[in-house]
DNA sequence: GGTAAACCCGTACCTGGGTACAGGATGCAA
DNA sequence: TTGCATCCTGTACCCAGGTACGGGTTTACC
């Protein structure tokens, strides 16, 4: 097999991503420095976009990066455990992202109403006791989810 | 009407945010400065407890600082015109929020089939055809979704 | 060997919504 | 009048996930 060494702006090219964001994937762990050229140019193997690819995946599922590095190096020294761990943590992820959808659909809820109702004028709804818009504390409940 | 005068802490306190958050309002044009005491001191009208509730009401709804300052900025000078635009932002937001809802669901469904897969090694699943999760460029689509 | 593109590094900046800190002035009660 | 809580200002920092800039090499091709 006759490896033919990408370049810093071959692997951003490839994999649809900056060339800067390389160095920062290496600064956060999630890449390994590559070879590099006598005059200090990274050389990197192909495979490099393969795991570019692959952080990109995980991150649009929801995965944060410092989750994503934690994947990665789970994945890497199982020396044969038969577990990972991703399926553990693609359930965590999955029961977050349902979190999220319940809190969003609550959000839905109370933004119909307020169509439903006809709010015009925040100041008066937040005098009138029949204004659906919560303007009470939420100290429970529906804290981290903004769906801005 | 007797008008007690609120010093910052105690506006903070009430409704429930922290008093640097009041000058980061005030720089943020969602909250007018108020009258100060001799020595400079920020007096507030008990008002400003509802204004702030109503911040914090639309942010847990959606909406950005600069689209709640909008808002306000709408509802305060209509002059008597029939329609402050609440509605129509309202609207608008709730088709954001469905938006995000259904990226989420989408992000929810492929997380599922990666968890019922058993998928299990990242690096496996890139290079196997018949690994659920989608490690190919997504030109379109989900792109603004992401659920972390 | 010349030249232009690509690369190197360190560092600063961006968005959004705040929070913290330092050093000095005020407010209020005893 | 003393003492302490609260307030003032400007500025820096936090999170995440990058992106941009500037000045200096290196590579690649003619």
């Amino acid at each position: 097999m006759t490896e033919r060494w990408l370049r810093t702006g071959e692997v951003a090219e490839a994999a649809g991503v900056n060339a800067q964001t390389l160095r920062y994937y290496h600064r956060r762990g999630l890449l390994e420095e590559p070879l590099r050229s006598n005059g200090g140019h990274r050389l990197y193997p192909p495979e490099t976009v393969t795991a570019l690819r692959v952080i990109k995946a995980a991150q649009r599922l929801g995965f944060t990066l410092d989750e994503v590095a934690d994947l990665i190096e789970a994945g890497g020294h199982r020396h044969g455990r038969p577990d990972s761990g991703l399926r553990a943590r693609t359930a965590a992820k999955l029961a977050e992202v349902e979190q999220k959808i319940e809190d969003l659909r609550a959000i839905r809820q109370t933004l119909l109403q307020a169509v439903d109702a006809g709010c015009d004028d925040l100041v008066a709804c937040a005098a009138s006791p029949c204004c659906p818009l919560p303007f009470a504390e939420l100290t429970e409940g529906v804290r981290h989810a903004g769906a801005g």
